[in-house]
DNA sequence: TGATTCGTTCTTTTTAAACGAACGATACCT
DNA sequence: AGGTATCGTTCGTTTAAAAAGAACGAATCA
């Protein structure tokens, strides 16, 4: 009982233009053989797709929806032939990434410098909001989607999540807030600028706090690691980030790296679906990513 | 020189699994068969899928791109055959609604409400950003945008823009300020949340602000209506907006109208794809829409 | 009213897909 | 190493599905 997409293929052909004959003389067939096979396709799906009113055609509701489908899936067909067509020559290799806006560009960076020299691939990066670039992943739109969280995968979404990194989390501040306590003594009486309050950081923060008895004064949240480096230099405000974000600034020396907080990282993330045929560029890529990067890397 | 979806269809089932003879098996086909079609897909395709090391098989990097395609493909077909294999019984119509998430909401409602009270039809109402859901409506995921402004379709992208409001705009704000005179003298001295930049309201405005050698103080740039509503009522500032945002806080008392502003408007668009077929439904929605709806009307 | 257009239905013809046996190569086992 | 089972390919043959073509009926137009 499964559906024939030539039946489909010819139902959409004859939706669109709205009539037998002359749909018929486009694609070489005679009408005869239009209109039975667009009889069988009603049959499969058990439903009437046109009402005949007459000698005119006329789309039902459940038409409609199957032209909708038919649609999407026609321009998809229409997408693949055409990339065969345009580049007979052989595919470069292509991996795409997707990154969660928020996250450091450094690591971005540094997971993908093993792309950058390579001629013979092609790289395409899109940032994008998590929920979002999960959805292309499952529309197999991207090969992976780099976070700084895990996600579990279920039936519906064979989501792998695979630990590259784990960056441990400091106290930054301007270097000219002059030399301070290491923590927890030295956050008396300082704002702070911390990650919201979804991320793992902030959660082992919060504990961290809650241990020692403090309750810091927040200043800002924010999630975005590009924005809280520019904030870190900016304002006259401690912040609670990964010294790797501001791995320029640090060796500048216009900011200060106060203290590592103990039991708190960042952790990043490559998503990946399990399938079958991997590409094997990306599975060494992650491979040597979660080898090069993982614990106590120097950066 | 077209694609048959069902070479496609056994090369993907082929590829998920990675074995000719066992998906053979589980499509009740010999090997042989198979292995014809898919070698008649790669005919047709002008590359190779598949490597044949040995007596394995592997993805090339064409048959890769391949593969996610007719996974984008089939997903749909399989929806589609889900959808009317559930739904024996006849489709209910279904009306599916973009709106810009910064529209008014009253609007929305207003726009809607034929549809609200009948029995028989589904309706889907989607919020976001413009560019996101003019992807939808292209995609036939949605049947109508409403939007704050017109857009200009191209072949690629068949839309119909068809203004169905012109409300008049105001200067709104708290009762409690008091008596104010009308524009242009009530300005002086005022703080002023406006919408964004991008709007034409905003830019109608500035033309105005202009003609009376006017530089008002921009308090805040606000483009979703609702907020704007909030941040009216709970702040001492008055606010550009089309009165009928705030409806009920007028009628209540709440807040007053201190006189339209002359030339400017804000306009609503409904957005469509041009179609053969069109609902019937959404038609005649569309045209009694623009004939209450269009100017003067009381609300 | 009669010619014409357009979709349907039936039978016959043509095309394309499936089968099955033989073959070749590779991996596995002892 | 050498035998054997496994897996994909390539044939010629068979079978099933799609196309053609003619006859029919209903609606449209002059």
């Amino acid at each position: 009982m499964k559906l024939n997409y030539h039946h489909l293929y010819y139902f959409w052909q004859v939706a669109r233009s709205g009539h037998l004959t002359r749909t018929a003389e486009a694609l070489h067939v005679s009408q005869s053989a239009l209109s039975h096979q667009i009889r069988q396709l009603e049959e499969r799906l058990g439903q009437k797709l046109f009402l005949r009113e007459g000698r005119t055609l006329r789309l039902t509701e459940a038409g409609r929806l199957a032209f909708d489908y038919a649609e999407a899936i026609f321009r998809q067909g229409e997408e693949l032939t055409a990339l065969f067509a345009e580049g007979g020559h052989a595919h470069r290799e292509v991996i795409r990434v997707g990154a969660v806006a928020t996250l450091s560009r450094n690591f971005q960076e540094e997971f993908l410098r093993p792309l950058l020299d390579r001629e013979d691939l092609e790289l395409s990066l899109q940032s994008g909001g998590l929920d979002d670039l999960l959805r292309r992943l499952s529309a197999h739109r991207l090969d992976v989607v780099l976070a700084n969280q895990s996600v579990r995968g279920d039936d519906q979404h064979p989501w792998r999540s695979q630990r590259l990194a784990r960056q441990p989390v400091s106290i930054i501040g301007a270097t000219r807030l002059g030399p301070l306590a290491p923590f927890p003594e030295g956050l008396a009486g300082r704002g702070l600028i911390v990650p919201g309050p979804e991320s793992s950081v902030r959660q082992a923060f919060d504990g961290l706090c809650e241990l020692h008895r403090l309750s810091p004064t927040i200043i800002a949240e924010v999630d975005d690691m590009a924005l809280m480096r520019l904030l870190a230099r900016d304002t006259g405000h401690l912040a609670v980030m990964p010294p790797v974000v501001v791995r320029d600034e640090l060796r500048v020396g216009s900011l200060s790296d106060f203290g590592a907080l103990p039991g708190v990282f960042e952790e990043f993330y490559a998503i990946t679906i399990r399938r079958r045929f991997e590409s094997p560029l990306l599975k060494r890529l992650l491979n040597q990513s979660s080898e090069a990067l993982l614990p106590g890397r120097r950066e």
